[in-house]
DNA sequence: ATCCGAATGAGACTCAATCTCAAAAAGGGA
DNA sequence: TCCCTTTTTGAGATTGAGTCTCATTCGGAT
């Protein structure tokens, strides 16, 4: 972490009337420094095995403020556990899941996002966001 | 329900090692009957007020078979409760969900199933399945 | 009609996520 | 700094979709 997401975060905070506290800091922090797919237990476990005291619940409500300000990003992967990844910049990406290995990889193309959005004004709508993923397996040698 | 339709899913029965019983009858009919994307609490619900007796164990191994043979499809608009819907051609599309009414347009496009099996290669990839949801809300006039 | 393995159903169980509420902590004021 | 009010926390209870258990019932081959 450094001086400016820190500040960020504390600001979001005040601009949701919420204190700032260690357990809250602790939970961006967390999804902050590993660029992973996480889901809620891992990173409820993570940050009590750097000895910070927390509980799920307060894990649970400290991402729903993250995902509301746009600092995190929920992700449904089908297998009744959500994943949470950091927004450090605003390029929005897909996600590619490997039914094989599990591995998730990022993608994002341009054609894809206009199409979507040219689809939805197409039926009268406007596009506010989507869920888009791809389940795939290795391409045989 | 219609002699060609009661012939495939007892055909699939057969092809499975399962027996034909009223149960598993019932819950075909009340997704092959209503064309809508129904949770199966809604499923179960249904058909016991058509006076089958049937439980909710029931209801989700029956659909289960239906999903492995392709008769019904599982959607997942990330509320929790899984949706069900009737394949009744083999014709695939995906969702639009408007986040004001909750109304549930379907949808297809060549051009954007072609471009995800591209990307899929791109990245040493088969595309297997996708989940596409595309959450709108109505154009303003 | 009989028989035996498969299917059913009531309710227990699982597991992610949410809720409860007493106790602890934040932070503004003096 | 200490006080005081309000918010936050956390342990454990609860929820709810979906799965599992196993005694009982049923399908269907012979």
């Amino acid at each position: 972490m450094n001086d400016s997401t820190i500040h960020n975060f504390k600001e979001i905070l005040r601009k949701e009337g919420l204190r700032y506290t260690k357990q809250r800091q602790a939970v961006w922090d967390e999804i902050q420094n590993s660029q992973e797919h996480r889901d809620a237990e891992d990173i409820y476990m993570s940050i009590r095995n750097n000895g910070v005291n927390v509980s799920r619940a307060t894990v649970y409500r400290t991402i729903d403020v993250l995902v509301k300000n746009r600092m995190v990003r929920k992700m449904d992967v089908g297998d009744g556990r959500n994943r949470y990844e950091p927004r450090l910049d605003d390029a929005h990406h897909d996600h590619m899941i490997c039914i094989e290995t599990g591995k998730i990889i990022e993608f994002y193309n341009e054609e894809l996002e206009d199409l979507q959005e040219k689809i939805a004004e197409e039926n009268g709508y406007m596009l506010v966001r989507h869920i888009h993923q791809l389940f795939v397996k290795p391409l045989k040698k």
